[in-house]
DNA sequence: ATCAGTCTAACGAACGCTAAGTAAGCCGGA
DNA sequence: TCCGGCTTACTTAGCGTTCGTTAGACTGAT
């Protein structure tokens, strides 16, 4: 029942192998080749059942056939844009809690603030994670797992800061949830022509955040020029 | 392009012209036709566009033009179901707030705790908030407007809040979307054999959002006994 | 005689996907 | 230097199925 790519050519399911991060707040523009960024748009505006493999071809301008030659299925282009943009946010965040070296106020600001540019500057790909209930069961647990890991991220920076009497919270885990929900929710809204900066923005929410999670203290000023 | 119903026979959009609400509190099992139920599970768990009307059809065991005939055509299904559910919440919030009679800090819990406790006995309806993006722009203009009022309600609580000096906030509005956003996250994670009930979820998102409004203090604790 | 409610049957269009073929480049051996 | 075979990239044409929707006939109560 699930398509089988025959031979797996060039262009794998991620955009490429890995794109390269120096800098986990620098958002350089999405590369995306044709027919992802044509996937992309027709996801995000009718919904991955919604959408027909020949309105991508079309908007692509490649032929139908094409697509199942490099994709495999229709289901291959969803992995490739769910899959592609998770990952860039794991590798993110996981950069952004390591510059924090261990300072949990820190730590917790700067992963917030991580998952919150991810959310405006990658709006289109983030947008998506609401299509992750059409993935067949495999690639589900495969994106699930990706997913589980910022939130587990984000909950032990948390736990920290309980710990260390920095935070004030019932329930870490509900708080966590609650946390990534409403990071999650600003994809939704964000759109580029907005007066925000997704920088603003991403200021104004870890803003919020710490006040969701009872900080006493804030954090040391960024060291971010622009 | 858009259906129209004949006839408008018997059965309205909504499953019921209005159901009778006595303590916003009480949530009544969901009491939907055969035909809406089947809708219902189906695109919550297939999406809008993933769902066929012969789907809903077999379901509700209705031959295939009895749901043109009762709902015009498939958007129509969606319409009832989104416009019943956040008439619903809507009616209940107003109660909610209305309740508090003024006291500001009170008409912030009681919304919140309203509207969780509608994320959980109605997280089925409340789930398809999503598939509000595949209504026509009539419709969506009309749903738009219902949910607006209940952003609106919360949002005007913060502002009190803030004016009176109990609550500290940076942003009133981006505080309230926020609030809602991660509110809402909750109808995509909350299912009925969980440990928890709708009540200790409300209560712990409450105590949640307070904090994320920077109150000084706490409510008076609720008078439900239960 | 009327009419709301319900059915069977089917329309044309669009769907996901694939078989089969072709043109162009690469490669090691003669 | 050329050649035969293999691989990669891409096409035309169309398979079988399902889609949303409707025409039109029937039925039982008023």
């Amino acid at each position: 029942m699930a398509g089988k790519v025959p031979a797996a050519p060039k262009e794998q399911a991620t955009s490429d192998p890995e794109v390269r991060i120096d800098d986990w707040r620098e958002f350089a523009p999405l590369d995306l080749p044709p027919i992802l960024v044509a996937a992309l748009d027709n996801f995000r505006e009718h919904g991955y059942h919604g959408t027909s493999v020949r309105d991508v071809a079309r908007q692509a301008e490649v032929s139908l056939p094409m697509i199942y030659y490099r994709y495999g299925n229709k289901q291959g282009l969803l992995v490739a844009l769910l899959e592609g943009a998770m990952g860039e946010v794991l590798r993110r965040t996981r950069l952004a809690d390591a510059e924090a070296e261990g300072r949990v106020l820190d730590r917790f600001a700067k992963v917030v603030e991580c998952i919150v540019l991810h959310m405006t500057h990658r709006a289109a790909t983030a947008a998506l994670d609401a299509e992750m209930r059409y993935l067949e069961p495999e690639n589900r647990k495969k994106y699930a797992a990706l997913r589980k890991e910022v939130e587990q991220l984000l909950l032990e920076t948390v736990d920290e800061g309980v710990a260390q009497g920095l935070f004030e919270v019932d329930r870490a885990p509900d708080t966590t949830r609650a946390l990534l929900g409403m990071c999650q929710a600003v994809s939704g809204w964000y759109h580029t022509d907005g007066s925000l900066t997704p920088e603003d923005i991403a200021d104004r929410y870890v803003a919020i955040a710490l006040r969701t999670v009872g900080a006493r203290v804030r954090p040391a000023p960024r060291s971010r020029a622009k």
